[in-house]
DNA sequence: CCTATGACCATAG
DNA sequence: CCTATGGCCATAG
């Protein structure tokens, strides 16, 4: 079990708390996992992720609410189905942001 | 060691 | 809205 690994834990484990219905930006991500100031690392973290992965990458958008992902259009349906609606390729962080 | 490259971010113009 | 800049930092070459 090497560092890395644990650190990518805290960052999976904080995803999976993330409930549908909300999102999350990544650096908030980073913070809640105890990495402030590394958005970009947890931005490496999430794209490492399994294509079949249970975790809700989908809940993770960058500051000002656009989906990052290369796939946004899943990325937007997976939202969607969960009632995050989004204007413009936009989603309004104030409406969904998860706030713990 | 150095450079380049990201699912990033804040700020300035 | 857009680009540029500086910061962040693991990974690859």
């Amino acid at each position: 079990m090497s560092q890395s690994d644990l650190k990518k834990q805290a960052v999976w484990q904080v995803l999976a708390k993330i409930p549908s219905g909300s999102v999350v930006t990544y650096g908030q991500l980073a913070v809640m996992a105890g990495f402030p100031g590394r958005a970009r690392w947890v931005g490496r973290v999430l794209s490492e992720l399994p294509a079949d992965t249970a975790l809700p990458w989908h809940r993770v958008l960058n500051a000002s609410g656009h989906i990052t992902h290369p796939n946004r259009a899943r990325a937007q349906a997976l939202l969607r189905a969960e009632g995050v609606t989004s204007v413009n390729q936009r989603i309004s962080l104030a409406s969904y942001q998860w706030h713990p």
